[in-house]
DNA sequence: TAGATTGTTAATCGATTAACAATC
DNA sequence: TAGATTGTTAATCGATTAACAATC
């Protein structure tokens, strides 16, 4: 974590992400610096925000100039981690599975998906994508170094499935079952809760 | 709004769906009575949390007793507005697309998906369900009354289409483009950005 | 009634914004 | 150099926690 190794709180953490796709569009325009007022216009976060996140990680601006955009996206990049690729795989080869599956753009954050499992045992391929049985997740896990799970199973499975992977050595699980899957010391959990998301839409609705 | 009108900071309300996923479970297992202290322990929020998101909206609970369990949800749906119904439309008949299309669980909140729509017009439908042609859309939505529209089209082609969407009279858009829609005022919305997701996963694991 | 637990106010904590000296 | 803009500290704002009187 280099010279700035202090806890850096999760709000901040959410905002590199954007940090990340803004930064992209702008070296896709050509643009080679950005001050924290224009990014702030861009970004929609104030400029003193944007100054004081980034300088969590380091100094990388200059003053009278601004932020280089490529040598700062390097540096995001580094910060969550997506120069790094993440041998990945699914677990449940339904719908939502299988789309993601297909799904080119999580690889420009390196997550290289390798496999799909699933306790049926009948489906052999999705949508061309060849389908392995559960029973062999262990493993997989271990001879491959899989590190990511994607889990899409019913939320009833979804804890048994967790305790399966964990135990089998995975780092990071992101969860698209309606199931707050709690993360053990050793294991980073993202949840997806689209239920939540779309609840919280209708009650922006009643809003208007 | 009620007697309680004073606006709701969104912290609280993306705590509501949560409420509503134990209290349903709660129900579920015949739990008829819970105290701020004991949901405490289920939801991971504060008792004292708890207890003041609910009296954003009124006195749900009564002294000496808790909550009704039953009674509070009932309070929960109409405050996140999920005792209602919207009739929606999905635009991009892609993989994630239809994935949606065909997930039961939305109904649960109120949403009905009636129609998907899609560009490219050789579409005539996918895994079984009709795939009318885009052009089709401003009309359908006056005609259905459509209030709600999932968007899973190619980032390019996001902007464009919710304007013809937000032009139709729609109002809501549950956005899966990895593009940030910004809401005019008579339109809800809802980014969901999962590769922001898949970063802050990537950032965590670096750090166990 | 006595015990439990809410509703609500006050205290604390953390995050955002404002300000400005340092410096490119 | 003069102007611009960062890095960083101080001030403000909002959200969370603690405390307790009200009351079932």
């Amino acid at each position: 974590m280099g010279k700035f190794s202090n806890k850096i709180s999760e709000t901040v953490i959410r905002r590199m992400p954007v940090y990340h796709r803004y930064l992209t569009e702008l070296i896709e325009s050509d643009v080679e610096r950005v001050s924290s007022k224009d990014f702030s216009a861009i970004t929609g976060f104030s400029a003193s925000q944007i100054r004081q996140d980034l300088n969590n990680f380091g100094g990388f601006g200059q003053q009278g100039y601004g932020y280089n955009t490529k040598q700062l996206k390097e540096q995001v990049d580094k910060i969550l981690g997506i120069d790094k690729t993440y041998n990945t795989i699914i677990i449940g080869a339904g719908r939502l599975g299988s789309a993601l599956a297909r799904y080119k753009g999580f690889r420009t954050s390196g997550f290289m998906v390798t496999s799909l499992f699933d306790i049926d045992e009948t489906i052999k391929n999705v949508s061309g994508i060849e389908v392995k049985p559960m029973r062999q997740v262990r493993d997989y896990i271990k001879e491959e170094k899989v590190e990511v799970a994607i889990i899409t199973v019913p939320k009833e499975a979804c804890k048994e499935v967790a305790d399966i992977l964990i135990d089998a050595g995975i780092k990071g699980i992101w969860n698209f079952s309606p199931y707050d899957l709690k993360a053990p010391e050793r294991v980073a959990v993202e949840n997806i809760r689209l239920n939540d998301s779309l609840m919280t839409l209708s009650y922006y609705m009643k809003e208007l």
